[in-house]
RNA sequence: GGGCAGGUUCCAGAGUGGUCAAAUGGGACGGGCUGUAAACCCGUUGGCGCAAGUCUUCGGAGGUUCAAAUCCUUCCCUGCCCA
């Protein structure tokens, strides 16, 4: 069994991407790959801190899955040497190593993670210290003369940090060298990765190059908005869906989304084609279309992809019976009572709310709810044995019931 | 080694002796509205206190002053320039 046609190979992969460096390039190496029947090499990066997959990171591990479908070999890589380091985007710092043990439990709750969109069996997983370890102090140098001071000053963030008089330690120039030098150790056809690593990436062509290889095609893939839409997601910007969250969670955070921004998640997190998408905003924007209803469609596709289509069902009656009717949900964490106690010292001392400041503003603002009623203090006493339905703002509930 | 400029509340960023718990923007949170936890509008955003008020906070440590984020000393950190 062959490959795919070369047009209908570079169809797939055109789709979402933002810049493919060189198309020219990547059409000859499929045509070569097809024609002596050679899978391509596809690498990605992947740090080895942070194995909490969220959203932004499935757009390009779906691209991942393109190549794969297509024949290709996918190399997921743990970037645990150049973690050393931390991708100098000037707010990470240098991190400390992880040892083998971390970096192998990391590997696994990747593993765990990528593999409900990658196939297990095809997907080739490696690390960059087996490399990058092993080079000598003096390889080092020789590679880091293969670049210059300037040109790695011309990535942006460098050159903004430069710009701002905002410190730039030596080992962050290493990064892009380090990176690259992957793709040189693992004769790396491709490299994806986010348009925020374009720089990176063009690095490894010219490393590939300096080391007497064909350079790597390289393929950017935009980076996807958090829920607010303002920032790229990110874990810790806390505007993030991870992909190990529960159907409800994931519902609720896509329903929070602007309907702007629903847009741009149908296109990078969905495999619906761009024509379709296209026609559902004329229809919305004709009014023939209802935008919540789209935004629930997306909120089920995307939960189908990591836990199913039953549970994305469920979620989608929970959340209509919540926020629409404005109901209580069917889980609702309970909450034990011992002893008799003002609602202020219960709410601060189960950590619902920081301190009894925030309990008092948010009552003030009549955001707190006893048994579907605004209580007129918060200082009334919760009995001991009498259950309560407590509800803070739009979507905290809680049931308080007897201890024991 | 020398000179200069900086380090402020979740973030960015004002403030340069009392009127500062500290402008403004972002984020977050609460309310209203709604077909959505969209959009939009309003409000809140250090602790304790019903409140008046009080305590802690502006890189660290000391000091001056009735009074300091604001002045001085020193230490740490960052940037720029010179060597």
């Amino acid at each position: 069994m062959g490959f795919p046609d070369v047009g209908e190979q570079l169809d797939l992969l055109r789709k979402g991407a933002l810049e493919i460096i060189s198309e020219e390039d990547l059409e000859k190496k499929i045509r070569r790959s097809r024609k002596t029947g050679k899978p391509l090499l596809i690498k990605a990066g992947f740090d080895p801190t942070a194995p909490d997959i969220h959203l932004g990171h499935t757009v390009l591990i779906r691209k991942m899955k393109h190549f794969q479908d297509l024949g290709h070999t996918v190399v997921f890589l743990i970037g645990d040497f150049t973690g050393l380091i931390g991708d100098p985007s000037g707010r990470n710092k240098t991190r400390p190593p992880l040892n083998q043990q971390e970096i192998a439990l990391n590997a696994e709750t990747y593993k765990e993670q990528i593999f409900k969109l990658l196939d297990p069996q095809k997907t080739v997983i490696d690390f960059n210290s087996r490399w990058l370890g092993a080079l000598t102090p003096v390889e080092i140098i020789r590679l880091t003369a293969a670049y210059t001071v300037a040109r790695i000053l011309e990535r942006d963030d460098f050159s903004k940090r430069y710009k701002n008089g905002d410190p730039i330690s030596v080992h962050e120039l290493l990064y892009p060298l380090m990176q690259g030098y992957d793709s040189v150790a693992m004769h790396a056809d491709v490299e994806l990765g986010g348009s925020d690593q374009k720089f990176n990436l063009l690095v490894g062509r010219e490393l590939q190059r300096h080391y007497g290889q064909e350079a790597q095609v390289i393929v950017t893939m935009p980076l996807l908005e958090g829920l607010n839409g303002i920032q790229k997601m990110s874990k810790s910007l806390g505007n993030y869906i991870g992909i190990h969250e529960s159907p409800a969670e994931m519902f609720g955070k896509v329903m929070s989304v602007s309907d702007d921004l629903m847009f741009r998640y149908y296109e990078l997190l969905t495999d619906l084609a761009l024509k379709n998408i296209a026609r559902m905003r004329a229809d919305m924007d004709e009014g023939k279309a209802n935008p919540m209803q789209a935004k629930i469609e997306l909120a089920k596709l995307i939960i189908a992809d990591f836990h199913s289509r039953a549970a994305a069902e469920a979620a989608e009656a929970e959340f209509i019976k919540v926020f629409r009717n404005k109901e209580t949900p069917d889980d609702v964490e309970v909450l034990t009572l011992a002893t008799d106690e003002a609602l202020v010292d219960f709410l601060v001392r189960q950590g619902i709310l920081a301190s009894r400041g925030e309990a008092k503003r948010i009552h003030a603002q009549g955001g707190i709810y006893l048994d579907h009623q605004r209580p007129e203090s918060i200082q009334v006493m919760l009995q001991k044995g009498k259950p309560y339905l407590l509800k803070i703002g739009k979507r905290k509930f809680y049931k308080i019931e007897a201890a024991g």
